[in-house]
This record gives C-alpha cells, sequence and structure tokens, in this order.
DNA sequence: TGTACATCAGTGAACGCGCGTTCACTGATGTAC
DNA sequence: TGTACATCAGTGAACGCGCGTTCACTGATGTAC
C-alpha cells in the first residue's frame, strides 16, 4: 500500500470521471483488439491528451487492465444478483438456477469482450493474481452460490467470500453443485462467443434450453 | 493459391525439418508468453539465425501461427480417436462417451496452450477463420460425432467433416448431443485450466467424473 | 470580493525496446553433364 | 569421378512502427486568508 494523497473532494470527482473515460476508451480497445491492444498511448490520443498525462491517472499499464478486469467481475456479479430481488424469496430453487443461467449468458452476450476478459488464462506479462482480482472472483462465486442455497441475502450481501470459504470447508454439496452450474454454462457461453455453434449451423438458443432443462428438471439439482 | 515452387525431395526434407523446429520452438514461446509472445524474431534467435531468414520457410507470422492452430486440432483428433482402434466395434455409447471424455480431458492437460491455441476466439490481426482452419475444425467434430454414433470409421476417417455435414442438414438427434458433450467438456476443461478449481479448492478429479457420469448414466445419451 | 500561494493536470522531448518485414547480397549445396 | 552451373539458405543493414515509461517543465485551478 503506498501513501495515499489526500486530495480534494472536487478533484478527486474529476480524478475518477477521467479514470472512468479512460477505462471506457480501454473497453472499445478491448472490444475490437483484444486485451493485448489496449495501450496507454492509444488511449491518450483518443482522448486528446498526451501519453504521459495517463500516469497521473493509473499507475501503469497493470493497474488499468486490473481495474478493468475488477469492474466486470462486479458488473457480472450484479446482472446475476438483480434478479433476486424484494419478494422473490420464495421461488424455488429450480427457477432460481433458471434464472441465473439465462442471466449469466444474457451477460456476456452483452459484454463478450469483458467476459473474456474475466475468464481467459491470464495474459502474459500480467499478474491476474492479484488480491483484488481473486476477491472479486470470489465474491462472484458466493453469488452462484446464494441463487442456488435459496437465501437472496447473498446476492446483495458482498461478503460472499466468507460462504464460498464456509460451504468450501464443509465440503457442501451445493458449494460442488454450483460449481457444475458454472462450468456448464462456461462451456456453453464461452463456446458460443467463440461462434462454433454458429459456425456448425447449431440453434443456440435451442440447444441452451436444453442444458437449462437438464440443470433443473431431473434431480441433479439435489446432487 | 501461389505458384509452388517445384523443390528438389532433399531440400523438401530439409525444409521441413527447419519449419517443424520453428514449430517447436513458437510452442515454447506460446507456452510461457502466450499466442502474442510467439515472434519469428525471438524464434530467429532461439535458432540461432538472423531474422529474416525465417522467411524461407514461413511467409509471415500468420502463415506459422495458421500451421500451428491446423496441428494442434489434428493432434487433439488424433488424441480422442486412438482409443478407439480395431477391436473395439462392440462397446456401448457410454463406454465410448467416456472414454472420449477422458482422453479430451488428459490431451487438454497435457497441452494446455495448444488446447487454449483452438478454443480462445480469434486473436487480434490473426484471421482464423481460414480455410484450412475450420475444415480442421469440422474434422475434429466428425470424430466426436463418430464416437457417439459407434462407428469407429469416423476416427479413423478424415473425412469427417462429410458426416458433420449430413447430420447437420438431417437435423441428427446424436450430432446435437455431440455439441452438448462437447461444450460441457470445454466448460470443465477450460476453468481447470484456467486454475478456477483449483483456486476454490475443488476437487477437479471427483468433479469430472460426477460431469461424466451425467453425461453417460441417466438416459441423457438418448436425448 | 480579491489576491497570493500551493497543488497538480498536462506537456513534449527523450529513452530503449522489440516487432514484422524488405532488400540486395554472399556463399554453400545439390545437380547435371 | 570431376567440374560448371543454377538454385536457394542465410546475412546484415535498413525501414517505420508503436509501445511503456521517465523526466523536468509550464500553466491552469482550486484554496486559504
Amino acid at each position: 500500500m503506498e501513501a495515499e494523497p489526500r486530495r480534494t473532494p472536487i478533484r478527486e470527482r474529476f480524478r475518477e470521471q477521467v479514470r472512468d473515460d479512460v477505462k471506457i476508451i480501454a473497453l472499445e480497445q478491448l472490444a475490437d483488439g483484444g486485451a493485448q491492444a489496449i495501450s496507454l498511448n492509444a488511449i491518450a490520443k483518443e482522448l486528446g491528451v498526451s501519453g504521459p498525462a495517463l500516469y497521473r491517472y493509473f499507475a501503469n499499464r497493470d493497474e488499468l487492465l486490473n481495474s478493468l478486469v475488477v469492474d466486470a467481475y462486479g458488473g457480472l456479479r450484479d446482472a446475476l444478483a438483480r434478479p433476486v430481488g424484494a419478494g422473490e424469496r420464495g421461488t424455488s430453487v429450480s427457477a432460481r438456477i433458471r434464472r441465473l443461467a439465462r442471466a449469466y449468458r444474457l451477460w456476456a452476450r452483452e459484454q463478450p469482450h469483458r467476459y473474456e476478459l474475466l475468464f481467459r488464462p491470464p495474459l502474459p506479462g500480467y499478474d491476474a493474481h492479484s488480491t483484488q482480482i481473486s476477491e472479486a472472483g470470489r465474491s462472484l462465486m458466493g453469488v452462484v452460490l446464494g441463487e442456488i442455497e435459496g437465501g437472496s441475502e447473498a446476492s446483495v450481501n458482498p461478503l460472499g467470500s466468507a460462504e464460498v470459504l464456509h460451504a468450501r470447508s464443509t465440503g457442501a454439496p451445493n458449494f460442488r453443485l454450483a460449481v457444475r452450474v458454472w462450468s456448464r454454462l462456461h462451456g456453453f457461453v464461452s463456446l458460443e462467443l467463440g461462434g462454433a455453434f454458429h459456425a456448425m449451423s447449431v440453434d443456440a438458443d435451442a440447444l441452451f434450453d436444453a442444458e437449462v432443462d437438464v440443470l433443473t428438471d431431473n434431480g441433479e439439482t439435489r446432487a
């Protein structure tokens, strides 16, 4: 941890603004060039500013990438948590998994680059195992687990990581189930994003429905 | 297609040798730097040769990447086809899918970088949709389909793509089943390679067995 | 409401790096008589 | 078996490029009296 300069509020807000602007352009670059195409110099140019200017806002390129990944985790987590709002406490496990699966796929399709940013193996030269990132990952898993276990509290509670730790250490079957659900969703979604289904003229929607049915209909939810 | 120079056999063999050497080093670079780290100049240096020398063997960087991808497809296809040899004709669909799944995971674990090379979305600046590559992909799918449909012929026969086309156009349920099997395998394997299971202290072997059981035991093979 | 001062956003030049690729060339190697 | 020739593998210099990052600096902006 560095010595954080105490910034005056008005300047702090400005700073956050610019950081956001940078991230937005970075996401555009990610979209049409992949993560490796994210370049501070190019972002600066797009922003109408000189290259070194950005070093006021990010210590270096890695910090930018890092914050993109953390943001993406947060985005996906929110997308999954949102459907289970107030008054949805009584829904069945099946219904919740169903909705979770749909939300998951939807988010990935809406933000394919961010999804890839999350689930590609760590980029070379970029240490993805930072504390922040693994925290974000555990938090996401907490939401999925929460959906499966039934309470909607976990969805709201950002302390998902604690639950994950608990479920893991007790070897709770629900935890393993959550991982399996995730594994299948990820398989489907990443093939879909890669264009595999399209290339093979497979009806992705129908296939997805079939997979979701299997996930919820035949007792697997009790495994 | 270019005007291929008629090369004398002895020189042709030498040429193939060097191409292989280049690929081997490229795979090493892939292993510890990702696909983007594959550099002709660096390969040349490693090979004790000047940079431009490699342009005798590959038209450019893309052609090298391309051939790596095609090779990887071939390698995976062979790994999947091999288990079903002579005298295995009578095995059940379940048993064959089981073996297929194990072979798939095994190959991916043995050659994680090549697996990633295959299934990452196309790299920026590199056109992965070349004719060769999609041919290779279809051929691979042909093997998977062959396993599921029962004949061992398809495993040996490189004309898998024709079968895929047929199954697809007739909407054969086996084809959709093959895609679903593939989707799940990919989900599991890519999470495993990404270290997700390890990070969550999940027993990957047990999880995999559970997934394979589901794949073969409860009537899904008849979907 | 006005002024003096400290803070800090942004500049431009510079560094060293490695990349893909081209070009005209030299020298070795296999081939044909 | 020996020699003359054509082929072609490999060289080294050069091109233009964009990257991340540092540095000493200027000028605007918000702040405190």
